[in-house]
DNA sequence: AGCACGCCGACT
DNA sequence: GTCGGCGTGCTC
C-alpha cells in the first residue's frame, strides 16, 4: 500500500507501490483524474510526471494521488513509465486545483497551462561541442586543422559550425578532426540557463522614500505571505525599487517571477534589468519559440532560472522554489485571459503567493479599484512613492474642448494641438499623438445608399488598413480588398472612410508638418521584441520628431526628448457602458500623459475631448486622483458592483441561433435566486456574433461575501442547454462584450 | 485535445 | 448509389 518518502519540496508524500491504483491528472479538459495501475518495478509519488496510454494515444500526465477506484479493474491500464522531470510540487498541484475551482474549469484544463510544453518532460537533447584533445603525433596535421585547434584552444567548447567559422574552415574539417581524435566531443546544453543575476553590482542611488519602500519589500521576502502595493507616478523609480527586492530574494536562493503586460515589447524594461543585474532574465511570452520554452521550462523546474519575466501564462511555470512575485502595471487589463480558462493573472498570483507563503508586490501608477479596496480594508500594505525621481514634475495638462475649438472638416487635430505640435517641433523636441485606433478608418460607408461594410462573420464593422490595402475585421481576422463599388447598391467610387485611425492621422500630420520625421507605433508595426527595440532606439537617437501611436506607447516607455503628448480622442473608451470605462480611461490617459517630459525638460499634455466636464477629464486636468477614486468607488458601492459586489459573466454561443436563444432562455429560467443575488439577461452580447457564432450574455450579480462558484455550477447543471451550444463562464469579468 | 462513430448534401 | 462534412461522445 502507501508509505511515505521525501518529495521534492521536502514534505512527506505518499508513495505508490507496483500493483496499486493511482489517479493521474491529464492535461485535457477533464474534470476527473483517471486511475492507472503502477507497473512492476516502479514506485511513484504524487506530483510525478508519468506517461500513460489514453485510448490509442500515449500522453504525459501527473500522479495526483491515490486512485479513486471508480473504474473497473478490467478497464484500467498500466502506467508506461515515469518521466525524467522534477516532480510537480504540492504547491503547484494545489494551485492548479484552486484555479480550476475558482474559474469553474475542469482541473485538467488548468493543468494543460502548467504543461504547455510537453516536450519539456523529455530530457534535453544535448548538442555536441568540441574541445582540443591531448596532442597525438599520429594525427596528420594540415593548415586547416591547426587553425581549428588554435581556435578551440581558447574559450568554452563550441559546436562544429561555430568552431569552423572561427577558424575560417568548413565544418567538415572540424568533424573530420574530431573523428581521428584531434578534438574531444563533449555535450553542452542546447540552451544554457540564464546567467545568475550579478548581485554585487551597485544598485542606483535611491531617495529616502525609495529606500524605505525598497526596505519594506525586501524585508517581506523572509516573512511569508504578504501583499504590498507599490504606487508611484511614472518616473518615480518603481522598477528600481522592486528590483532591490528581486535582488534580496535571489540572494536568499529563491526564484522570482515578474509579470509584465505586453512583455514581448518591453525592450526598455529588459535593458534596465540588464543594467542592474548584468544579464537577461529568463523570458516567457508568446514570442518565445517552442524550443526556448522547452529549455526555460526545465530551467525553472530545476531551479536554474533565478528570475523569470513573463506574460500571465508564466504564473503556471513549475517553479522549484518561488520566493517573490512582482506584478508590474497591476491595473492592466491584459492580465485577464479571456479565452479558454478565463482567469486574472494578477488575482491568481496573489493566490499563488498565499499558497507558497511568499510576498507578492502589485506595482502601478494607477492601482485598480479592486487593489485600492483591499488597501482600504487593511488586507494589502500600501507603499507610496510621491515624487518623480530627480525632481522632474508631472506634466501640465490642458483639455481642448472640441466643441469650442473644432478641427477643420475632415481633420482631427484642433488648432490648439496643432499649435503645440508646431512649437514643440520648432524647439527640436519630440511630440506624441495618441489615438487608440488602429488602421485608417474604423468604418466605411456608401455615400449613395448608406450601406456600411460589415464583417460577414461578426457583428462588427470592417476597419480599413490603407497601408495593407485591406479591410479587416478586428475580431476574427477576416479581410478583403476594398471593393471598387458598393456591394449593396453597386455605385462605383461611392465608399467613403468614416472617422480617424492612426493611419489617417498620419496622413493629416504629414500634410501639416512635411519636414517632420514621423514614426508609427501600433501593434501592426511593433509586433515583436526586435521591432519594439528598433522603435525605441530610433526615438532615443532623435531620428524621430513625431510619434503617432495607439495604447502600445502608453506603457512604460521613457523618452527624454518627448515633451508633448496630444490625446486625439480622449472620449473613445467612455462609450459603451462598461463597468470600468471611466477607470480604464483615467488609467490610460494618466499613463500616456506620463510619457511627457520625464527628464529635465518640462512636459505638456493636451487632451482633445467633447466632454470636458466629465469626471475623468476633470480628474486628469486637476491631477486629483483621490477625488476621482472616491467618486468612482462611491458609484460602484452604491450599485453593489465590484469591488463591493461580485459578478459572473455567462456567454452562450453557437452557430445555430435558435438553439443559442433556447439555451440562453433555459439559463434565464434556471437562474439562482436569493436576497443578494440577481441575474441580468439573457441579452444579445454587444458583439452578437463572432466568427459566425451567435452570442447571448447573462450576468450574475451577488454580494461581496457570496461564494459564487457553487451557485453557478448548480445553475449550469440545472439548466437544459442544447448540446451544441457552448456556455463560457467568466468569474470576475473585465470584458462585457 | 485527438480520434472514432454517425447521420445528411454533391459527386462518380 | 458513395464520399465527406463536422456534431457528439469517449478516453482510466
Amino acid at each position: 500500500m502507501t508509505k511515505d518518502r521525501q518529495s521534492a519540496d521536502g514534505q512527506n508524500a505518499p508513495v505508490f507501490q507496483p500493483g496499486t491504483r493511482v489517479a493521474v491528472r491529464l492535461p485535457l479538459p477533464l474534470t476527473d483524474a483517471y486511475d492507472y495501475r503502477v507497473p512492476a518495478g516502479l514506485t511513484l509519488a504524487a506530483g510525478d510526471f508519468v506517461r500513460v496510454p489514453l485510448g490509442p494515444r500515449r500522453m504525459a500526465g501527473v500522479v495526483w494521488g491515490p486512485g479513486t477506484g471508480d473504474v473497473p479493474d478490467a478497464k484500467m491500464k498500466e502506467i508506461l513509465g515515469r518521466l525524467d522531470a522534477p516532480p510537480m510540487t504540492a504547491e503547484a498541484m494545489a494551485f492548479v486545483d484552486w484555479v480550476a475551482e475558482y474559474t469553474l474549469n475542469p482541473p485538467g484544463a488548468v493543468l494543460r497551462m502548467a504543461l504547455s510544453v510537453p516536450e519539456a518532460l523529455e530530457p534535453p537533447k544535448p548538442l555536441t561541442a568540441y574541445r582540443p584533445a591531448d596532442p597525438r603525433p599520429e594525427i596528420k596535421m594540415t593548415p586547416a586543422r591547426s587553425r581549428v585547434l588554435d581556435a578551440a584552444a581558447d574559450g568554452p567548447p563550441r559546436q562544429a559550425a561555430e568552431l569552423a567559422r572561427a577558424a575560417g574552415v568548413t565544418p567538415a574539417v572540424v568533424t573530420g578532426l574530431a573523428k581521428v581524435g584531434g578534438l574531444t566531443a563533449c555535450p553542452i546544453p542546447a540552451f544554457p540557463p540564464p546567467p545568475a543575476p550579478d548581485l554585487d553590482r551597485p544598485g542606483p542611488d535611491l531617495s529616502a522614500e525609495q529606500a524605505a519602500a525598497a526596505d519594506s519589500l525586501s524585508a517581506a521576502v523572509t516573512e511569508g505571505f504578504s501583499v504590498q502595493v507599490l504606487e508611484g507616478v511614472p518616473g518615480s523609480g518603481k522598477t528600481e525599487v522592486y528590483l532591490q527586492a528581486v535582488a534580496e530574494a535571489v540572494a536568499r536562493g529563491r526564484q522570482v517571477l515578474v509579470l509584465l503586460p505586453e512583455i514581448a515589447l518591453s525592450a526598455q524594461w529588459l535593458e534596465r534589468f540588464q543594467a542592474r543585474f548584468g544579464g537577461e532574465p529568463a523570458l516567457w511570452h508568446s514570442e518565445v519559440t517552442q524550443a526556448q520554452k522547452r529549455e526555460t521550462w526545465r530551467h525553472v523546474a530545476l531551479g536554474q532560472a533565478d528570475v523569470v519575466v513573463g506574460a500571465r501564462s508564466a504564473l503556471f511555470l513549475p517553479f522549484r522554489d518561488l520566493g517573490l512575485i512582482i506584478i508590474d502595471e497591476e491595473h492592466d487589463g491584459s492580465f485577464k485571459q479571456e479565452e479558454g480558462v478565463v482567469y486574472n493573472a494578477r488575482d491568481m498570483a496573489v493566490v499563488r503567493a498565499r499558497m507558497g507563503r511568499i510576498p507578492v508586490v502589485l506595482v502601478s501608477a494607477t492601482p485598480s479599484l479592486e487593489t485600492q479596496a483591499n488597501v482600504d480594508r487593511g488586507r494589502y500594505v500600501h507603499l507610496h512613492l510621491p515624487a518623480r525621481h530627480g525632481g522632474a514634475d508631472l506634466p501640465d495638462v490642458d483639455l481642448v474642448n472640441m466643441t469650442k475649438s473644432p478641427p477643420q472638416r475632415g481633420q482631427w487635430l484642433s488648432p490648439p494641438l496643432r499649435e503645440a505640435v508646431t512649437q514643440t517641433l520648432e524647439r527640436g523636441e519630440q511630440a506624441l499623438l495618441f489615438l487608440n485606433r488602429r488602421g485608417y478608418a474604423p468604418l466605411t460607408l456608401c455615400r449613395t445608399c448608406g450601406h456600411r461594410l460589415q464583417c460577414p462573420q461578426c457583428t462588427a464593422w470592417l476597419v480599413e488598413h490603407r497601408l495593407l490595402g485591406r479591410l479587416q475585421c478586428h475580431h476574427c481576422g477576416y479581410q478583403m480588398a476594398p471593393p471598387p463599388a458598393c456591394p449593396e447598391c453597386g455605385t462605383e467610387d461611392s465608399l467613403v472612410p468614416c472617422g480617424p485611425g492612426v493611419e489617417r492621422l498620419e496622413e493629416e500630420v504629414r500634410a501639416l508638418y512635411p519636414d517632420a520625421r514621423i514614426a508609427m507605433a501600433t501593434s501592426d508595426n511593433l509586433y515583436n521584441q526586435r521591432t519594439a527595440r528598433e522603435f525605441v532606439h530610433r526615438i532615443e537617437a532623435h531620428e524621430v520628431d513625431l510619434i503617432i501611436g495607439t495604447q502600445i506607447v502608453a506603457k512604460g516607455y521613457h523618452f527624454p526628448l518627448l515633451t508633448l503628448v496630444g490625446v486625439v480622442d480622449a472620449d473613445l473608451g467612455l462609450s459603451g457602458g462598461d463597468l470600468r470605462a471611466a477607470e480604464r480611461t483615467y488609467q490610460l490617459l494618466y499613463q500616456v500623459a506620463g510619457r511627457a517630459g520625464r527628464a529635465e525638460r518640462p512636459g505638456r499634455v493636451l487632451i482633445q475631448t467633447f466632454m470636458p466636464e466629465h469626471p475623468v477629464m476633470d480628474a486628469i486636468l486637476k491631477g486629483d486622483r483621490a477625488a476621482f477614486l472616491a467618486a468612482e468607488s462611491k458609484g460602484r458601492e452604491d450599485a453593489r458592483m465590484p469591488p463591493y459586489g461580485r459578478l459572473v459573466g455567462v456567454v452562450v454561443s453557437g452557430t445555430d441561433e435558435a438553439a443559442v436563444d433556447a439555451g440562453a432562455r433555459a439559463l434565464g429560467r434556471a437562474a439562482p435566486k436569493g436576497a443578494d443575488i440577481q441575474v441580468l439577461g439573457p441579452a444579445p452580447a454587444p458583439l452578437a456574433m463572432i466568427r459566425g457564432r451567435h452570442r447571448r450574455r447573462l450576468l450574475l450579480k451577488a454580494g461581496r461575501g457570496t461564494a459564487v462558484q457553487p451557485l453557478v455550477r448548480a445553475w449550469i447543471t440545472r439548466a437544459q442547454v442544447p448540446k451544441k451550444v457552448r456556455v463560457q463562464i467568466d468569474v470576475d469579468p473585465y470584458s462585457f462584450m
